[in-house]
RNA sequence: GGCCCUGUAGCGCAGUUGGUUAGCGCGCCGCCCUGUCACGGCGGAGGUCGCGAGUUCAAGUCUCGUCAGGGUCGCCA
């Protein structure tokens, strides 16, 4: 039997279908060049993001995404059966990749994460692809930027050895990643935007401030905030020395937007059991976590960065399930 | 979840101060033409105007409810 007409026409150079139709027909959408390009930007990044740390000697790592408790207190994750027992979709490899650095000195993974937050929003997904990186023996969060920032200029080097045709189909502007990435101190940027002093965290509109800000500054796509506050930061974070009200923490906007969130770990055992106590938590929930530190940890951190967020910005797709092959949210959970 | 906007043929849309058989482009079907390939000509099919109430002599067009979609804020990758 002859195919069956697709629900849009696929052949003309432009697609004429709004969102919606795209994502209720994705398994034929996607057949159109100039849709298909923008996974060929994911898959092109992805090999940079490979072969940079390849290269750089970190080891390709896999960790569970069935687990048995939260990684982040008060986060939303979805909840499982296992053999009758409750069990959750990991909303992080975060635990897993510090004990490998136990291990491995240095890794990565990409995998999916999951988290059942109700954001509704054009940049939230309930399932992501997050490029987790860790490594030890470093000094501070700095050393995780620079690796961070040479990660980043791996993926744009991937894109141009192996997605150039879709770049060209796409007409997508590719970033120019600066030998240094600009850092601006969170406190500095909440002035910088106007913002209150007091204020825990950066608004959208403030984050798309400092991307404006960095690009006249600059001319960089890309800036770093560092120093959060502490209140805002998981446990696990380190503290800024000199001022524990911040840390050693940071986020990497591109084109406006927060892309990577990353830092400085605790790597003590002591330093985790206070943190966590002072979070009104018991150290022994965390125990099979806690053992990497028992038996001594190095100086370490790293960062995640969502894939889909990166295309995304890359592409200035207006919503992020224009990117996403088959996107999970609040309301869709087929094709 | 709060607020704002939208919901008319497969897709993208138009439907004026509510008024007779609801239109357009593309697609689809048939025939013709044809080195055509984001062709051309003729003809045709296809819509309970998201759903349910209400107002009215009369509702796609007004009101209420409901469902769905989009945007924005909270939050985050």
């Amino acid at each position: 039997d002859p195919a069956i007409t697709p629900p849009v026409e696929l052949w003309r150079p432009e697609l004429a279908a709004g969102l919606p139709t795209l994502l209720d027909h994705a398994p034929v959408t996607w057949r159109h060049p100039a849709v298909r390009a923008r996974w060929e930007l994911a898959a092109a990044s992805l090999r940079g993001f490979r072969q940079t740390l390849d290269a750089a000697g970190f080891t390709e790592v896999h960790s569970p995404k069935i687990v048995e408790s939260v990684t982040e207190s008060g986060a939303n994750v979805f909840e499982i059966d296992y053999f009758g027992r409750s069990a959750y979709l990991a909303q992080s490899p975060q635990f897993y990749k510090q004990q490998l650095v136990g291990v491995f000195e240095r890794v990565y993974e990409v995998g999916p994460v999951f988290r059942a937050e109700p954001h509704d929003t054009v940049r939230h997904l309930a399932e992501y692809v997050s490029l987790d990186v860790e490594l030890g023996f470093i000094r501070d969060h700095r050393d995780v930027l620079a690796v961070l920032r040479t990660v980043v200029a791996g993926m744009v080097e991937g894109i141009t050895a192996y997605a150039s045709d879709a770049v060209e189909r796409l007409g997508a502007a590719l970033p120019v990643v600066p030998d240094e990435i600009p850092v601006i101190h969170f406190t500095d940027a909440l002035k910088l935007v106007g913002a209150a002093e007091d204020e825990p965290d950066l608004a959208p509109e403030h984050e798309r401030a400092l991307g404006a800000w960095a690009r006249e500054t600059y001319a960089s796509d890309f800036v770093a905030v560092e120093g959060y506050p502490i209140g805002k930061r998981p446990f696990y974070t380190h503290p800024q020395p000199g001022d524990e009200r911040w840390t050693n923490s940071f986020d990497l906007l591109f084109r406006g937007l927060e892309l990577v969130t990353g830092g400085q770990r605790l790597h003590r055992l002591a330093d985790y059991e206070q943190a966590i106590r002072a979070r009104g938590e018991d150290p022994a929930a965390y125990a099979s976590y806690l053992q990497a530190f028992a038996h001594g940890m190095p100086p370490h951190g790293g960062f995640a960065l969502g894939l889909e967020r990166w295309v995304a910005r890359l592409v200035r797709a207006a919503n992020i399930r224009e990117v996403t092959l088959f996107p999970r949210d609040l309301h869709r959970l087929t094709p």
